[in-house]
DNA sequence: TGTGTAAGTGTAAAAACTACATTAATAAAT
DNA sequence: ATTTATTAATGTAGTTTTTACACTTACACA
C-alpha cells in the first residue's frame, strides 16, 4: 500500500472570510489591518492557513473565532483562489468562506484587539491580493442565496421589525422593494413569528417584532423556495 | 521581505473533473478505472494533481486534455473537498470542476485507450473516495447553471432540434416538460438561429435544425436571465 | 388636545404560467 | 397513386402570480 503520492506538488493552502454584517447603516464587512509583512498595515480579510490534521469548513470556524471570538456562525464555502503570484511571499491557494453575524452580538472587544474594523460594503478600502475579488463574488453568491434559503435572518438580531428584514433585503439587493409586497411575500412564507412585543425606537405607533421560526422552515422547507423580490 | 510562511503546513492538491455528457440516451458522466493504487480497477472521476506552477482553471484544462484529447470545454469550479482521510494514502484536498462535453465531438481513441467509459448519470456505479458526493452536487450546480444561463447547448452538437434541446432539459432537471410551453420559453429568449435545414432521422416529416447563437446572447444576455421551466 | 411620524393594510390591472388537442408533412407500404 | 403511420408544429383560454399604488391607525411628545 503506498503512503504518498510522492512525485506531486504540495501547496499551502489558506481560508479567507467574506464576513457580513448588518445594521440599521446598512450591509457591512468585517475587515482587519494586517499586522504581518507583506503588505503590513493594508486592508485585509480574515484568513489564515488550512493545518494538516484540519478541514476546510473547521479553519474557516477557527479564524473566525480567533479573530472574533464568535461561535456557531451561518458559514458557507466559496471558492478556490490559485493565480500563480496571488500572494507574494509565497504560492498559496486560498479558499473563501462567507460568513452572516449580526453585529449587535458580536465581540467587540476582540474585535477592536485585533483591529478589526466594519466596513459598509459600498465604501470598502482596497485591500490585498485578491481580496477585493473575493468580496464581490461572495456578495453575488449572498444575494443568490438569500433568494433560495432565509439565511438573511442569521444577519439579524434575534427579535427584529418587518422595516428591519425589507432593509436587510434592500441592501443585499441594492434595489428599494415596495413594502406592502415584500411583507406579503415574506408571509407568505410562513417562516415568522409576529410577537405580542413592539419595537418604540423607532416611531411613536410602535412595531411589531418578529422572530424566525425555525421549526417552521424545517417542517416546509426541507426543498428550497423561491423568493422573488 | 518574506520568502515563505514557514510554519504553515503544506498539502496536496487534486482537481476531479465532473464530465457531463448527453446523447440520445440522457445525460451522461464519463469515468475511469483507475490504474494505480489505492483502489485500482474502482470506477472514478478524472482526476489528477495540481502542479506548483499551474493555476486550478488550467490543471482541469490539462487533466480532461489528457484522458479526453478535447480542447475549449466549458468548465467550471465547483467546490474544495477536505475530509482528513478522503483519500486514504496521503492529505489531499480535491477541488471539483465540471466540464460539459458534447458526446459525438469526443475523441473515441484516448477514451478508450485511458479505459474511459460513459455512464447514465442514473445508473453510474459506486466511485471511488467522495467521488459518487461530487457527481450529486455537480448535477444541482448543472441544474442551477441551466436555469440562468445557456450553458446546456454546451451539451448539444452544434446543430440540433427542438425535441433535443427538450430531452437535455429533461434529463437535466430530471422531469418532464410540456413540449409547447417549453418551446415559446426557449424562443423567448431570442437565442437560438432557426436553420433552413431539418433533420430527417427522427421523423418523416422531419424537424427543423437550431443553432445557438452566442452573438444574440452576449447581446442581450450580459445580466443572466431566468429559465421557470 | 393636537400634531407629527412611521406602521399597517387591500385591491385592481397586468403579466406569466399552465394545461391541453388538432393539423401538417412526409416516407414507406400497399 | 393512395393509404398509412409517425413525429413536428402550432395557439388559446383559464388560472395564478406579480405589480403598482394611497389611506388610515396608533401613539409619544409638544
Amino acid at each position: 500500500m503506498l503512503n504518498s503520492y510522492s512525485s506531486a506538488d504540495k501547496v499551502l493552502l489558506a481560508v479567507d472570510c467574506i464576513i457580513f454584517g448588518f445594521d440599521s447603516e446598512g450591509l457591512k464587512i468585517l475587515l482587519i489591518k494586517r499586522d504581518f509583512e507583506p503588505e503590513k498595515g493594508k486592508w485585509s480579510l480574515i484568513g489564515g492557513f488550512l493545518k494538516r490534521d484540519e478541514i476546510l469548513d473547521d479553519a474557516a470556524i477557527r479564524i473566525l473565532n480567533t479573530y472574533t471570538g464568535l461561535n456557531d456562525i451561518y458559514m458557507e464555502q466559496l471558492y478556490a483562489y490559485s493565480e500563480i503570484d496571488r500572494d507574494p511571499v509565497e504560492r498559496t491557494i486560498s479558499v473563501s468562506y462567507f460568513a452572516l453575524i449580526n453585529i449587535e452580538n458580536h465581540n467587540a472587544e476582540l474585535i477592536k484587539n485585533y483591529h478589526a474594523e466594519w466596513f459598509p460594503i459600498n465604501d470598502a478600502p482596497h485591500l490585498i491580493f485578491d481580496h477585493n475579488e473575493m468580496v464581490q463574488n461572495a456578495i453575488k453568491r449572498l444575494r443568490y442565496k438569500t433568494s433560495i434559503k432565509p439565511i438573511g435572518f442569521e444577519l439579524l438580531p434575534e427579535k427584529f421589525t418587518m422595516r428591519q428584514l425589507l432593509e436587510l433585503y434592500e441592501a443585499i439587493l441594492s434595489k428599494e422593494l415596495d413594502k406592502r409586497n415584500f411583507i406579503s411575500k415574506i408571509n407568505s412564507l410562513e417562516i415568522l413569528n409576529k410577537l405580542d412585543e413592539k419595537d418604540m425606537q423607532s416611531s411613536r405607533k410602535g412595531s411589531y417584532l418578529y422572530t424566525f421560526n425555525k421549526e417552521k422552515y424545517e417542517e416546509k422547507l426541507l426543498n428550497d423556495f423561491v423568493l422573488n423580490l
